[in-house]
DNA sequence: GACATATTGTTTAGCGATGAACTAAACTAG
DNA sequence: CTAGTTTAGTTCATCGCTAAACAATATGTC
């Protein structure tokens, strides 16, 4: 086996951890949140904390990599539950604006508290600098795929 | 900030990381892939070919941490392509077993030489170094989260 | 001002996933 | 042998995602 073909293997097994965690990891975090909620959801409601209100629903679909259909829906949820006040924006009449609610705040500290313990039993297991030491490669290997993709 | 709210700040973007990344890469194969084949029926392909055919659904449902359900629809594409011939099991009446038809092999193979490209161009930019030295740490949290599902 | 082009957001079809309800078959007691 | 339980597979409702088609509003150019 070349030396070329080994990386592609290991390329192709590193694919394959990602996925299988990113799919773990989702059931695991949505099945320990409050009633209902999903990592769609909350990761908008987070990010409004976050980086603040205010924001049209494409430039928050762009800045989770998402499409502007997933976005739509994700909002509707979001707007049902009375976590998320959408608004028409006054300058433009195509946009929307999004602004949290108080109740979606208090939704998303809850999340950060329901999802704390089971950090907290990983870091019992893998030490917090294997994490950290893991973090810039995979912050590359985005990095790569985000610039790819345009 | 304390050590631990630090800690956990690293494990909530390593799992943010792991979920872009994973969206990315998966719609980027999809792309590559032959006539719409997609990732999760290229991984079943995969799997046969790799570890051998007359599995049953359940088994390969569980293999890639995947419920019933998905597999059956999974399959039903896959049937329906002429890429894998499902049986019945002539030893239990419950189960089914599944097998590779040689068209399978060869859509396997397409699929694995249209993704190459790639993971070449990936491998210009980030060292094979730096993915297998991050291998051992996500097989690491894959297992931990696996074994905490059960 | 009018026309062509951009951008914002919604909708729909298709795929994948979960979880729960359900059928059918196979064990396991008793 | 019968009754209860486990196991294999399907189906359905719900959610998320993409991609493409579409409506409505902005913007740019002449």
């Amino acid at each position: 086996m070349s030396a070329d073909s080994k990386d592609t293997e290991a390329v192709f097994g590193f694919f394959n951890e990602i996925g299988i965690i990113s799919q773990l990891s989702g059931n695991a975090f949505e099945k320990a949140m409050p009633q209902g909620m999903t990592l769609a959801q909350f990761s908008v409601l987070n990010h409004l904390c976050r980086l603040g209100d205010g924001w049209s629903p494409h430039r928050i679909a762009r800045a989770m990599q998402v499409t502007k259909g997933a976005m739509t829906g994700t909002l509707k949820h979001l707007e049902a539950k009375g976590l998320v006040v959408i608004t028409p924006d006054e300058t433009d009449g195509r946009a929307k604006r999004v602004t949290i609610a108080s109740e979606g705040r208090v939704m998303r500290d809850a999340c950060i508290e329901a999802i704390a313990p089971m950090m907290q039993a990983l870091l019992k297991h893998i030490p917090a600098s294997d994490i950290t030491a893991a973090l810039p490669v995979l912050a590359a290997v985005r990095a790569w795929l985000d610039e790819r993709r345009n």
